[in-house]
DNA sequence: CGATTTTGTTCGTCCCCGGAACAAACAAAC
DNA sequence: GTTTGTTTGTTCCGGGGACGAACAAAATCG
């Protein structure tokens, strides 16, 4: 992207995108790249990058099976993490936030032996957050209720005077995921539309609208885990009975291919490529269930892709197949625009990332606190 | 509304806002009213109100049971309205909509003599449009397809140079409700937030978000009558199975109540309260599958409300407080922050209304067309 | 090498908003 | 009735940001 294709793309005089683009290079938040050799007439523009390096945004993750810590930079690209894997169920919160702490604080002191600027820390949480207090109100797989999660961050002095932030897992997953999808296609971000579904240990969710996250009145959206599917069917941790989460999540499948709990997904998957009648039976299951819940949630928000993350993506050949025919049968609006139903692309860890980029994020779309003041 | 408030509300200095309603006020958008006494100290402020009579916008709908066509000003009082009442099931779209084209000339002649200018007209449809191309895609109880309704309307030399419009009933209706609730409790639009159930012959549905509808991707959202509650129940119009429809839509609860499919909604409620268990075992029915779907739907959006709108109105002593215990008990963030289900407040053809305030809010939110050039 | 094309910068101008000061219109106190 | 304090709306000046025109720079094409 060079300065007079971003006057075309915002829609300003080359005067103006040339200014304020003078004011981000000199803030250190852009670099010029070297010119790039066009077999075109006319002057070659000098194309600018975020600056690699220079603003970090750092992501944290509290997971069922590790914790974590992901620095990326104004471009996305890693610069370092730590990450312990481990099994967490029904955690001490407080233990568990020191020990995610003490990986924190190594990751911010290399990154300010590097030079870099910290422009804040978004702790990742798989449960519902309270973004501005910090508070996690409910983790159920964590086994953590109305717990002050930042407040233990800002015990240490290194991580106090940062920009600290909660968020839920599926919905900081879903911004990873937007990324790796706009960089992947070249598009715009903009044009990043989908239902992102994600298996865990339960079923998280987020819906992406326009590239941003549809956070809800709470920031709690895209719960959609607990869609009834049968209001009969097996109670719900939520309290509830017969959700989704009862059907395609991780233990109740298991549970249907009368595999134990601490099965792996690629053992169930390899059970069912194998033939077990059991694994098969549990993942169509499982994929009518989901694609039943997609249907409900895509006539009501008029999307046109669902995008399926966690574990599912490496089920994604058996469950997608089955998932879009449901979908593309139940959606009124696909007879118009199909639903394409999709595999994640942003790798392992995609929370973490997403906890990162939502520090980078806001950086991005507010630079004034970190420009010159004029 | 004073020049002072205003300069608080949008954090403008009072020469800033001064300026701007003085271009307002050159335009007859906006009209300086009476003083009003305070007693308070200091220099009174000259209230502000939208111009009435001026603007108008054009709402023109086509129903099942009626056609109609209402006129407000930019304060969203009446100024004419016609509406025929009937029976416009299966009906042909070119006569139907050929016999509204005539009543809207009516009405836009008589805003002429008025010396009012017309901002606009918007059709509301019971189906699918495409807003842009003024194209109804699917309208079922009206028998619809593939239609396109603006060029009809075009054939008019009155109406042909007007901005026209289509859009979705329900979500009209929704648009029309968030009005009426932020001038009920004297609120800002800002802060109105709620999932809106529409009962007619099908179900139509909506969400208000910031006081703005979220549409969707292609303006199609909100459409819950088709949610899955049983994939093996009914067959429903769609083409899928056991959607919220065929058991919360008005044929289906007059079917389930063994009354014949023309009875009126007074006569179904009469009914109930006289004790037929038919009645309100049907109504009941109807309850549960609304709590569900609004439920899955609640979990999915983090909205704090439901609306009930359309005949549910009506029904709403018996029917909401049913669908507000299966909401509160299903909803994970009811915990937190209890749902609240209430009954519509935005009065008959509440979607006529809308379609006229979609034409008005439209000149609200982007007055520069309608000011003088400078 | 000159013509053409595209890019980025410089300069003058205009629009919009902020800040300060001022006039106007009220209530309360004396 | 007059004074005082308060709030409102206006006038005037200044500055930031963007536009338009012109110009310099760096490439390709003939």
């Amino acid at each position: 992207m060079t300065r007079a294709r971003l006057a075309k793309a915002v829609d300003l005089t080359r005067p103006a995108v040339s200014d304020l683009v003078d004011r981000l290079i000199a803030a250190r938040l852009v670099v010029e790249a070297a010119p790039e050799s066009v077999d075109r007439a006319g002057r070659p523009g000098v194309p600018l990058l975020p600056a690699p390096g220079s603003f970090i945004g750092v992501g944290v993750d509290v997971a069922v099976d590790h914790i974590g810590v992901r620095a990326l930079d104004l471009a996305g690209t890693l610069v370092t993490e730590r990450i312990v894997e481990g099994d967490f169920r029904s955690s001490e919160p407080l233990a568990m936030l020191e020990r995610v702490t003490s990986l924190t604080e190594l990751v911010v002191a290399q990154l300010d032996s590097l030079n870099a600027t910290v422009a804040g820390v978004c702790l990742s949480v798989p449960g519902l957050t309270d973004p501005q207090g910090g508070i996690v109100r409910y983790a159920p797989n964590l086994g953590w209720r109305e717990f002050d999660a930042l407040a233990v961050l800002r015990r240490s002095a290194r991580l106090r005077d940062l920009t600290l932030e909660v968020g839920n897992d599926a919905n900081l997953a879903a911004r990873a995921e937007a990324r790796h999808r706009s960089r992947a296609t070249g598009g715009s971000r903009l044009d990043q539309n989908f239902l992102f579904v994600s298996g865990e240990v339960g079923i998280g969710g987020a819906i992406v609208l326009g590239g941003d996250l549809a956070t809800g009145l709470h920031g709690w959206s895209g719960e959609i885990g607990h869609s009834v599917l049968d209001p009969a069917g097996p109670q719900c941790r939520c309290g509830a009975t017969g959700c989704l989460e009862q059907y395609a999540g991780k233990d109740a499948i298991l549970r249907r291919a009368h595999l134990p709990a601490n099965t792996s997904v690629s053992r169930l998957l390899a059970r069912a490529r194998a033939g077990n009648s059991q694994a098969t039976a549990a993942l169509t299951e499982a994929a009518e269930a989901l694609g039943l819940a997609s249907s409900s949630s895509l006539n009501l928000l008029d999307l046109d892709a669902v995008v399926l993350g966690g574990f599912y993506a490496q089920l994604f050949d058996v469950l997608g197949p089955l998932v879009a025919d449901i979908i593309n049968q139940r959606v009124l609006a696909a007879r118009w625009v199909p639903v394409r139903v999709e595999s994640a692309v942003s790798g392992d860890y995609a929370s973490l990332s997403g906890a990162a980029l939502r520090v980078v994020d806001r950086v991005v779309a507010h630079p004034a606190p970190w420009l010159a003041p004029r």
